[in-house]
DNA sequence: ACAGTTCTTTGACTAAAGTCAAAGAGCATG
DNA sequence: CATGCTCTTTGACTTTAGTCAAAGAACTGT
């Protein structure tokens, strides 16, 4: 389900071993141990992603903690005072932890020591450096996630294709004047393949491909989360979803799109797609687009 | 003796720390972890900075450890037949410490590990994807280098000025038509101020400054050390001698170049210098420059 | 309502990582 | 050639980090 070429050319894991190396050793270590000071790293990583507050299930995977570990460590800054665990309000099996103030102070020590580290090392470099630095380093921190990314065929009824589509739908509703309704959606019986993208086990986006005709298929509800955005994530559903149905004998893509949404159109555009006359009765679309597939 | 304007904009700090956050916990620690398999993380870095032989003494700077600390992992290496241990042939306290055959094979198949999580990693890109990568790794890699490095002014006799001045008098004897002799370099008394640029320890680059009459002052043996050519550092030095010399009291800096250093020349063009007629008595000069001082 | 699951806690460990201090062998230098 | 310094080794620790299994409380689906 891997949408691209065979092989990674050498220069580029060099290049990529390479910088992992000098940031591990430089700026990781560096950062991780100073910050914390006085406290062993796992505490230190604990309270950041305490936050503002996580139930200890959701910690333990985030992290990838031991449940005990965990649990002992979580009574450990219980007992400095840093921390409050509660029970979960509607599942008292669970255990919500929460920063008390003198937590939030740490932390914001914490937060300030980090600063200084890299307001210190941007100190070095010139204005015009250290733009380059950031954009530099935004766009290597994109590929990296995009890379991270796996999209799998999941059941359309399945909990993440249906959380996927909820938050689809919402958001639709919001975006469209004549509004969106989650009866709006395809039936799940009619979905042929769900794909599902996710990034660290988290659903980030979908995108369905339905039967329609022999030759032709259909791609639909195409959604990338707002915390994936900007990735390129859509484009590479798009093209997973072309190689699905090119696998599944289709000779044609097709999709429609609502006059709402400009970025989808140029997507889709820049993805080989050409306009094409109106067909179906989805009432929301107000551009309709084709593309053939290759052999 | 930092080149810089003062205040560091909260957006790039934002950005090297959230990518900092992100980088450790996505590739830091996955590759460290694996690819030493059944090794402990601290016996595999050290594998890797032995490399291909090193003091115990170097060891124990770079990797930042404790003596006792590091001679055991040492001795737990040798038991397990891949490093060996001699004593150093001119002065026996030191321990040189070098893989084995066995040891190299450890290495490689270590290597050979990370290099295939690069690699799935990469996998996940487009082929444009992935080249945008390695640019952005290597623009990033360069900037948080240069950012590290700091210059010093030291004594024109002390070890690390002379030791940069013997490879700048060698490199120049390898490039100059008419080579280049030791006894051609500025006599220590002459020189008022010598910086030495400094990577983790290392000297990578210098410069002199010499007064030349109350208003000029001469840059000379401006260098830069190969393995820290790139990053920008040339430019970076000769900015704080002018500064250094503005803040003696100079208003106009000057230097001349040999006709062979097509680089250096271009370095002063684009740093605000212009070409004079020739001045003083180095045989070797070719190009003459001048640049005003800002008050 | 009960069987199976989920989440957390506790006990009992092990291994890795790191610290501190003392001591011995070798150098460098006056 | 004695004194002070450097480098390494050794002993004796402590702290972190992590694992595994058992058990109890609470939820879920049937």
């Amino acid at each position: 389900m891997e949408p691209v070429p065979a092989s990674v050319s050498a220069a580029h894991v060099t290049a990529l071993r390479r910088f992992n190396r000098y940031f591990t050793r430089r700026i990781g270590v560096l950062d991780d141990h100073y910050l914390g000071q006085d406290r062993p790293l796992g505490e230190a990583r604990l309270l950041y992603e305490i936050g503002s507050g996580a139930s200890l299930r959701e910690l333990r995977t985030r992290l990838g903690l031991d449940a005990g570990y965990l649990s002992r460590m979580v009574r450990a800054l219980e007992g400095q005072g840093l921390v409050r665990v509660t029970v979960h309000p509607a599942d008292s099996r669970l255990r919500l932890a929460e920063l008390t103030p003198a937590g939030r102070d740490e932390l914001a020590e914490q937060n300030r020591r980090a600063d200084g580290l890299a307001e210190g090392l941007l100190r070095g470099l010139t204005e015009a450096q250290r733009g380059r630095l950031a954009e530099a380093v935004a766009v290597t921190e994109r590929l990296l996630r995009l890379a991270a990314v796996t999209a799998r065929p999941v059941g359309p009824a399945s909990p993440d294709a249906r959380a996927c589509l909820a938050a689809y739908a919402a958001e639709l509703d919001g975006r469209f004047p004549e509004g969106y309704a989650v009866s709006d959606l395809v039936p799940p019986e009619r979905i042929a393949v769900f794909l599902v993208a996710y990034e660290e086990e988290r659903a980030v986006g979908c995108g369905a491909l339905c039967a329609s005709g022999a030759d032709t298929a259909e791609v639909r509800h195409l959604w990338v989360h707002p915390r994936a955005r900007g990735l390129g994530l859509g484009r590479r559903l798009l093209t997973e979803l072309e190689h699905t149905a090119a696998a599944r004998g289709h000779r044609t893509v097709r999709l429609d799109t609502h006059v709402a949404l400009k970025e989808a159109a140029a997507l889709y555009r820049t993805s080989g797609y050409t306009e094409i006359p109106p067909y179906g009765d989805n009432p929301h679309a107000g551009h309709w687009f084709e593309k053939p597939l290759p052999d």
